[in-house]
DNA sequence: CCTTGACTTCGAGTGCACTCGAAGTCCTAC
DNA sequence: GTAGGACTTCGAGTGCACTCGAAGTCAAGG
């Protein structure tokens, strides 16, 4: 039989063997094939979904959307249109979340700066001391 | 008396007033100062504490570290370089995730652009449809 | 044959960060 | 003086996304 055993998946998606499964009870994730043995095989395509997947919830979609999301999808191409809406969507609060991380990023610096001043000054302090001790 | 109450401060800053209490409760404020009625009366110093704890949070700092942090600050000033030592680490998680954010962005764009192929095509194909029927 | 080990299903448990509600207190306005 | 409303504490509840463990099945190796 071809497609992967769920070890070789997780191993290679980066996540965890019950969250393969947990996905797919959700209805994340298509059934998977299973083998004879009752073991699922994973094809490529259950991998790109796997991979689309990761990239929605990177974007920050709960998996509650993602699986209407999913159904979107299942139902046909004239929900297309919905599914752009969809991500559209998380595209905007991505880019948000983007613009909001560079504020953070310099607020942050701003504090690293002023810490580094801090220890610049401890480290002048023991200096001032020394002088005023000999004087 | 001065400084803010509760509510005022709930506003201003964009936390509940749940929220507050539950950072006091936690350790994350120090506590508060409280009127003669026993209720919070935060002072300014307090209010820039509760704008850096967001600045922790937005960098994706957990509550129990930013307890850690918070002890550390109340330390002394040996704990600077410790202090700068979390930070650091946080900040460069964050780059990171900036960074691949920017990936997810550039892989949802490019999602974007094939369902709008799709959107194109299938508004392209009614025109077909009728052009056969002419024919 | 039987142990080992990886798979299966299922429901229950975990960790996080809130979030809420009950019960009580205290000022204000009628 | 009493009804209303915002505050207080405290412990319990919520929602999310996993994460785990028990119990069973199956194939291969010794």
């Amino acid at each position: 039989m071809d497609g992967m055993g769920i070890d070789d998946v997780a191993v290679q998606m980066g996540v965890s063997k019950h969250t393969l499964r947990y996905y797919e009870r959700e209805g994340l994730l298509p059934p998977v094939a299973k083998a004879a043995n009752g073991h699922r095989r994973y094809t490529d395509d259950d991998l790109g979904w796997i991979r689309f997947l990761q990239l929605l919830r990177a974007t920050g979609m709960p998996i509650r959307e993602m699986k209407e999301f999913v159904d979107l999808a299942h139902a046909g191409e004239h929900t297309v249109a919905d599914r752009v809406a969809v991500l559209t969507h998380y595209r905007e609060a991505l880019v948000t979340r983007m613009a909001q991380d560079r504020d953070h990023l310099e607020h942050l610096d701003r504090k690293l700066e002023y810490y580094e001043g801090v220890l610049a000054a401890a480290n002048a302090v023991p200096e001032d001391i020394t002088r005023s001790v000999r004087a």
